[in-house]
DNA sequence: ACCACAACCTGGCCGC
DNA sequence: TGCGGCCAGGTTGTGG
């Protein structure tokens, strides 16, 4: 599922779960979930410390821990994150179980076990290499024009860019150009300052409207608990090939950038 | 610094 | 019904 407005969302929805609890017990049943340490050592490691917060970088999920220790998760394509109590059945993709001390559980399911769990003291070495975060209120358009700045690739290519500004993915990049009326196609560094403007006001209103909706829910695979996302009803452009572009009518694009489905109005974005 | 491509995985859908 | 090919909201590593 997961970009920033549906990582949000699950942080929101966790949290009220979470705080103050303390994990009993792990399981592991895909040990490739766990990025590191070994699954041995993240269940010995992580067994009798308390959550003390749930937080969001990027599309990172982060949970502090007693004792200087955070729990990091990226849900990449497939993964989830549900509270269940302790009985409930197992879903045929759980990779890892945590156990609460209040008789629920915090499980990860993921379909295509892209997703990862990182039990580490030192939390910046892996969300220190993100870009700002767009909807902090330091992120500038002169803070973007800078980081667009000397980058030929296309502009969809640098928004994808974690480094550049975390948190974007395939929908939003597209929806953000959209919004600002700019070919994805162009390379980062031709935008006017006008552009550049306009880019900025859209990723934080795209966003945080996303946010508002509760992310997009796209594709059929979704177990529940995390309520499902309604902003996929205000997508203009995403997986719109061939339908009327809501502004002017011509048919929505498709091409190929940065290995990954763009779409986009050709009349509208220049 | 950039691009293309493969890899990591599972499963739905489409056409034959 | 079966099979091959394509697609999927992400990231990383390789080689050119």
């Amino acid at each position: 599922m997961p970009e920033l407005p549906e990582v949000e969302t699950v942080a929101r929805e966790l949290r009220p779960h979470l705080i103050g609890r303390q994990i009993t017990k792990a399981t592991v049943y895909w040990p490739r979930s766990i990025a590191c340490p070994s699954a041995e050592e993240f269940s010995k490691l992580v067994c009798g410390r308390r959550i003390l917060n749930v937080a969001r970088r990027g599309k990172y999920l982060l949970f502090p821990l007693a004792d200087g220790w955070t729990l990091l998760i990226h849900l990449r394509m497939t993964g989830n994150l549900h509270v269940q109590p302790t009985e409930h059945p197992l879903n045929r993709h759980t990779r890892v179980i945590l156990s609460l001390d209040d008789g629920y559980t915090l499980r990860f399911t993921d379909q295509r076990k892209f997703g990862r769990l990182w039990l580490t003291q030192t939390p910046e070495a892996i969300v220190g290499k993100l870009g700002p975060e767009p909807l902090d209120p330091s992120f500038t358009a002169r803070d973007l024009a800078t980081r667009l700045w000397g980058r030929r690739a296309p502009i969809k290519a640098v928004l994808l860019d974690q480094r550049c500004i975390a948190g974007l993915g395939n929908i939003y990049a597209d929806e953000v150009l959209f919004a600002a009326g700019i070919d994805p196609r162009r390379p980062a560094n031709s935008l006017t300052d006008t552009e550049v403007h306009r880019l900025h006001a859209a990723i934080r209103t795209i966003l945080a409207e996303a946010i508002r909706a509760k992310g997009s829910t796209l594709r059929d695979y979704r177990p529940p608990t995390t309520g499902s996302g309604q902003f996929q009803a205000h997508l203009q452009v995403f997986r719109r090939e061939g339908k009327p572009c809501p502004i002017c009518g011509t048919p929505v694009q498709r091409v190929r950038l940065a290995q990954r489905s763009t779409f986009f109005c050709p009349h509208c974005q220049r």
